[in-house]
DNA sequence: GATGAATGAGAATTCATTCAT
DNA sequence: TATGAATGAATTCTCATTCAT
C-alpha cells in the first residue's frame, strides 16, 4: 500500500532528465542512468523500449501543462493588455515544465532527428505564437521570441546572470513585458 | 604558389563546422567528415591531432575578430550612446564569426567539457560585458544578454522567424538598441 | 469440464512450432511467442521450464506417430513390395507429424546442440532405415533418403513446386516408389 | 610483394562460412569469428560493414561459378541427353561452390530475411530450371529438385550416408541421371 | 600529405531466465 | 495460473585513435 505504482519508471525519467540536461543527451549513456539508480541497464529496458522512448515519455508528461496555458490564452483577444497578462501568467503555470524546456534547448541538435523532437518544437512554437502572430512582421516575431527567452532565463539560472532567483524572475517579467507591449515599464 | 598552404586543413575545418552545427558535435563522426571530403579518417589525423583539436582550431581562427571588437569597444566610455554604437557595429564586424557562435550555442553541452569550450564561453562573455557590467543589476545583465541574442538571431536564421535577412537584421538591431539604451527606437 | 486440461500449454506449443518453423528457433524469442498469445513471458515459464523444454515437449508429442509406423513396418520382411507398401503408408500416418519434421529440417543447426535434437534425428533415422538398411550400399541409402525427401516435399509445399497439393502428393509417392523399388512406375 | 592483397578479408570469409555452416548463422557470433582469427571484432568491421555483409560477400564470390554453368547449359536444347550431360557436368563445375550451397541449405531460415538471401534462392532456382521447366508438371519439377538434392548429397557428406566420397558421388550421379532421364541406369 | 589495417573502449539493445506476489 | 519487475550475459555495431608504410 505504501508502494507507489511504478516508482522506478518515475525515477528513471527524473534522473534521465537531469543527466540529459547537464551533460547532453548523446553524452549520457544508459549505463550512467542505470548506475545512478542502482539498477541494471536491462531494468531501463523493462520500463522503456529505447533511449528515445525515455525522451518521448518526458515530452508526453509535460505536454499537458503547455497545452493548458495555450488553450487558456488562445481565447484571449490579441491586445497588448492580454499579451501582458499572458507574460505574467507563464512563469507560474510553466514552472513545472521548465526543466523539460531547458532540456529541449540544450539538446537542440540531438532532438533534431528524434521522432518526437518535432512535437517539442511545436509546443514551443505554440507558446511563442501566444505572444505574436504567424503573419506579424519580423520585429514582432523577434520581440516575442526574446520575451520568451527572457522568461526562460528568469526561471532557470544562466551562468552569466548572477542575481538570486526572485530578482532574476522580476527582471525577466519586466523586460518581457516591455518587449511584448513596446512600452517601457516602470518598476 | 599554385598550392594554397594547407588547402585540406581549411576544408576539414569548414566541413567540420558545418556538420557540427547541423547535427551536433557528438553525432558527427570523423568518418562522416572524412567521407564528405573524400579522404580517409587517417588524413584528418595528419592535420589535427584529435577531434577536439579541430574545435580548438575553429575557435582559434575566429578569436581574432572578437578580440578586435572587444579591444575597440573597451576604450569607449560606458554611455548609452556608446553602447548603441557597439550594437550597431557588431553585425558588421562579427559576420564572419557567426557560424562559430551558432556552433557554440547549438553545442552547449558538448563544449562543456571541451578544454577550449571555456575559451569560447569567455569570448561570448567579453562580448556581453561590452554592453553591460559585471556588477550591473539583474535587469541590465538580462538586457544585454537579450540584445546579443537579438543580434545573433538577426544574423542567422531561426526557423521561427520567416522574414528575409535584411529585414530580420534591421529588426534585430532596432530591438537590441532598445534593450541596451532602455529607449523605444523610432524606425 | 468446460476447461480442457492445460489449454494454454497446448497453445504455446502450437504457436512456438509455427514461429520456430517460419523464422527459425534462434530468431524466435519467447517475448514474441508470449505476445502472440497475449500472455507474459513469465507465463511460458509456468508451463515450460525453458525454451528448450518447449522443443522437448513438441518432440515428445509427435514421437508416438513415428514410433507406431516404425513398429508396424519393422515386422514386415525387407522386400521391394513391402518397401512400396511402407512408402504408400507413410503420408497417411505421418500427416500430423509433418509440421514437426519440417521444423526439424528447417532448424537443423539449432537442434544440433539441443539435448533432444538427437532424439529427433533418431526418429528420422528410424524412418529412413525402414526403406533401407544400415549396411546397404551408398546408392541404396541415397535412394531412401531421396524417397523420404520426396514424401516430405509432397506433404509440405516447397516454393519451387507450384502444383496443388493432391497432384504434388501423387507425384511424390510415384517418384518415391520408383526410388525405393528401382522400377519405373506407370501412372 | 610476398603479401597477398587483403589476406584478412579472405580469411574472415572462410572462417565465417565454416562456422555459419557448422553452427548456424545466428548461433555464430562475430566474437567467435574474431577469436578464431586472432583479431578483434572491430577488425571484422573494418573489412565488412555488418554481419550480413559477410554473407553478401560470400554469395557474391560464388555467384560466378553458378552463372557460368547456367549460361553454358541454357544454350543446350532441352533433350534428355542434354539434361544428362548437365547432371554429369555439375559436380565438376560446382565443387568450389558447394560449401556455399550447403551453407544456404543449413541456414534456410536465417537467410529468409537477409537482403541477399533471395539472390541465393534465385541461383538455386536457375540451377533447378536447367533440369526442368517452369511449366513442367509436378512430377518433372519434383524429379529435378531431387536430382539436385542427390548431387548435393554426393558432394557434401550427410551423416546418414556413410560411404566414402567417390562412391557417394558415383551413386549420386547415377540416381540423379535416373531421375532426370526417367530411365534406370546400368552401372 | 596521405592511406590501409587494426585496436580498445564503449554504446544501445535483446534475450532467456528468476522470483516474490 | 499467472504477472510485474528485474538481472546477467551476450550481441551487433560505432567511434576516436594509432601506426607502419
Amino acid at each position: 500500500m505504501a508502494e507507489r505504482r511504478s516508482d522506478t519508471r518515475q525515477r528513471i525519467q527524473q534522473v534521465a532528465l537531469e543527466l540529459f540536461t547537464e551533460q547532453g543527451y548523446d553524452k549520457t549513456s544508459l549505463r550512467e542512468i542505470a548506475e545512478r539508480l542502482e539498477v541494471t541497464k536491462a531494468a531501463l529496458y523493462y520500463h522503456f523500449k529505447s533511449k528515445e522512448d525515455i525522451v518521448t515519455a518526458l515530452i508526453e508528461d509535460m505536454r499537458g501543462d503547455v497545452t493548458e496555458v495555450v488553450e487558456w490564452a488562445s481565447d484571449l483577444p490579441r491586445t497588448p493588455e492580454h499579451r501582458a497578462e499572458i507574460v505574467r501568467h507563464i512563469p507560474t503555470v510553466l514552472t513545472r515544465s521548465m526543466p523539460l524546456l531547458r532540456f529541449a534547448q540544450v539538446n537542440e541538435t540531438a532532438l533534431r532527428d528524434h521522432p518526437h523532437g518535432a512535437d517539442l518544437g511545436q509546443l514551443m512554437w505554440q507558446l511563442l505564437m501566444l505572444l505574436s502572430d504567424e503573419d506579424a512582421d519580423a520585429e514582432h516575431q523577434l520581440r516575442s521570441v526574446l520575451a520568451m527567452a527572457a522568461l526562460m532565463i528568469g526561471m532557470v539560472p544562466l551562468p552569466i546572470i548572477t542575481a538570486p532567483a526572485p530578482e532574476r524572475m522580476g527582471a525577466a517579467v519586466k523586460v518581457a513585458l516591455e518587449l511584448v507591449t513596446g512600452q517601457i515599464q516602470s518598476a
